[in-house]
DNA sequence: AAGTGGTCTAGACCACGTG
DNA sequence: ACGTGGTCTAGACCACTTA
């Protein structure tokens, strides 16, 4: 209950500033260079996401613990620990422990996939790859993935199914750097995102989407099995790492004569 | 420093349950019957605002104040104001107070509102009426309004423009039991939901929009511009009060050739 | 019974905005 | 200088899970 002035706790290199002064040498606050304690111990705890000592499905240390490891208050831990949670980072369970997120948690799933039936419940899409080659980016791909002019790529180009009927067709652009070794995958699994985790490291952990309304192309008319011209929901998706770094960027076209997207605005 | 048990707080008839037992009669712990106390707290604030004994704007009574108001300690009033603050019910600025949120709010505004140019920035879109009428809900409608079917409902049909540009046509139904005097509205306005908030005290709290790609009509194409046929971004959203029940329906018909809808996935 | 996260409290100090 | 929200701490008790 007495707050003796917070000295220097996480003294490590994180990329923030000091904080408080201690009782003598309060004189400097920087005037701009201020961040939370619990701020500093989320990017801590990102860290050992980013670095991989943390891996999805693992349990971490109790608030108590990182508290100690730390040489924070439990409370400051906790308010670290909620923002990480709510970021969808963490899951945490009453009575069991704080987890590490994993891309097939089913609440995670269909984070990222809201086309659901008109009708009945929603599920996750049946994939089959029409083409998986090796180019360059072309320069508007080279700007939504900030990475240089003609950088190397991987492009897939895949048919998605729900319900076994064709949805939606999808192009996957990734960076060749970002994915060394891609070439050695032998099956495209439906769920890339929990590829990119258990073979890179690599947590997509925020996505923007952009919408619009195009007539089908002749090419992806024949693979959704509808005439070319035929209205289309257009998503274009540039899928980010915990460290808002872009990784993924991705087309596609989806037949919504039976299905929506689903957006909940609050 | 002391917690001596909390018994019965407040004591109001709140829609919720008792919460912990005194150290005595700690026997009941009802199972299921638990409702943390800011949560109660909470439920107490909305209803402050759906009496609108609070309304949009305001500034409501400091954090100190409410605790002493409640019974309940500051840290629990902070809670629930954190929570609504989550919601977009209130806003907090730091060395002045916690205020209500209203429709006018730049933040609120694009809360509803997904559409931005590809190029430049969002922009608030101007109306104009086409028809306004009084007439029955359809079954669809009545469904999703949660009103006895053939009801009878308002309906406004506008043309919504941006940057001068006409960019969507939209269609409104309202339950005519929420709007008494609808028809005395002389001059229907651009911000549909401040005139609800200012008019009825209804408050948009929350809503959920479905979207597919469709053809345009030729009813539509005349109003936009465009050739009937032409693939158009269809939403559909409900729209609901502070406690969830549905206020309004809209259909939106958007042109995206030079906009389109942004989400953001996190 | 033990351990974990969840809630609640009380009090201190800090940063911000206004008078 | 004052009041407000924002952060931090320390400790208590509650609810859930596992052993």
């Amino acid at each position: 209950m007495k707050d003796a002035g917070n000295v220097n706790r996480l003294g490590l290199p994180i990329g923030g500033l000091a904080k408080f002064g201690a009782d003598e040498a309060m004189a400097e606050t920087e005037t701009l260079g201020y961040r939370p304690l619990y701020t500093q111990v989320r990017d801590q705890l990102v860290r050992r996401l980013v670095e991989g000592s943390w891996s999805p499905g693992m349990l971490i240390p109790s608030e108590m613990e990182l508290a100690r490891q730390l040489n924070v208050s439990q409370g400051t831990v906790r308010k670290a620990l909620d923002t990480m949670t709510a970021e969808n980072l963490l899951v945490r369970r009453q009575g069991r422990g704080t987890f590490v997120a994993q891309p097939e948690d089913s609440r995670i799933l269909f984070q990222f996939f809201r086309l659901a039936p008109d009708a009945g419940e929603p599920a996750f899409p049946q994939s089959s790859v029409i083409r998986c080659h090796q180019t360059t980016a072309t320069d508007a791909e080279a700007v939504s993935l900030e990475i240089a002019a003609k950088s190397p790529v991987w492009r897939i180009e895949r048919l998605r199914s729900l319900q076994a009927k064709p949805v939606l067709v999808e192009t996957i652009t990734l960076p060749e750097a970002r994915f060394p070794g891609f070439e050695t995958v032998k099956d495209i699994p439906n769920n890339l995102y929990q590829l990119y985790s258990k073979r890179w490291g690599i947590t997509i952990a925020q996505a923007e989407e952009k919408l619009k309304a195009i007539a089908c192309a002749a090419k992806d008319a024949a693979h959704l099995g509808v005439r070319a011209g035929e209205p289309l929901l257009l998503i274009g998706r540039v899928a980010r790492d915990l460290e808002g770094r872009p990784v993924e960027l991705r087309w596609s076209r989806c037949l919504t004569s039976q299905f929506h997207y689903a957006v909940s605005l609050r």
